[in-house]
DNA sequence: AACTATTTATAAGA
DNA sequence: TTCTTATAAATAGTT
């Protein structure tokens, strides 16, 4: 999306990088925004920039949600029989198969 | 993106609504990478459907994000001297500056 | 699960 | 930094 396409690493040039930033940014809180009202899901994400700003949003309370997810992060561990109640995202797992599967596989 | 507009608001038809929950969520998760990798953030985020599951993406540790956001969300409420530590992309008040202001305008 | 017509996001430029 | 514009990317509706 833009002229040119985007290998996906690190932008080096700090100009560049804190505009693409800005634009991302309020990109992915849209995103956010939709994911949660059009699909009716709950959604919470932390961004904290490369120069130290905090961005934060959540559809519903935010301790709620991070409570939510310790618990069932803890059921997960206990209850390993199979079902998976939480799907990772993982940072570099999933993007090993983003080339040749589509993103994501699992 | 897509041969139609999409009003925001909650798709009502449970087949469609969960088709485009896929299809978002995907769509939302690559971004959160892209963000963190191409601009050099750090990205958490929490999405549970509103089928019950559960997805999580971090890239970095949760914890320790979580502890930051805490932390700082202390010292925004105890340092109320005009500086804004963390900018909260609230659900109804930036979607209200949406339509004639761009997004997000705060 | 694929396809593809369109909309949307955004990289680069002004 | 804000606005513009060409292009890449996401996805709604369809098959």
């Amino acid at each position: 999306m833009g002229r040119g396409k985007v290998e996906l690493k690190r932008i080096e040039n700090t100009t560049i990088r804190q505009v693409s930033f800005s634009k991302r940014r309020d990109g992915f809180f849209k995103k956010a925004i939709e994911l949660s009202i059009l699909c009716d899901a709950e959604v919470a994400l932390l961004v904290f920039s490369s120069s130290g700003k905090t961005y934060q949003f959540s559809s519903h309370d935010m301790d709620m949600m991070i409570r939510r997810y310790r618990n069932e992060k803890g059921l997960h561990i206990m209850n390993n029989h199979g079902v998976r109640n939480i799907e990772v995202y993982s940072r570099y797992g999933q993007l090993l198969n983003m080339n040749q599967l589509g993103f994501p596989s699992s």
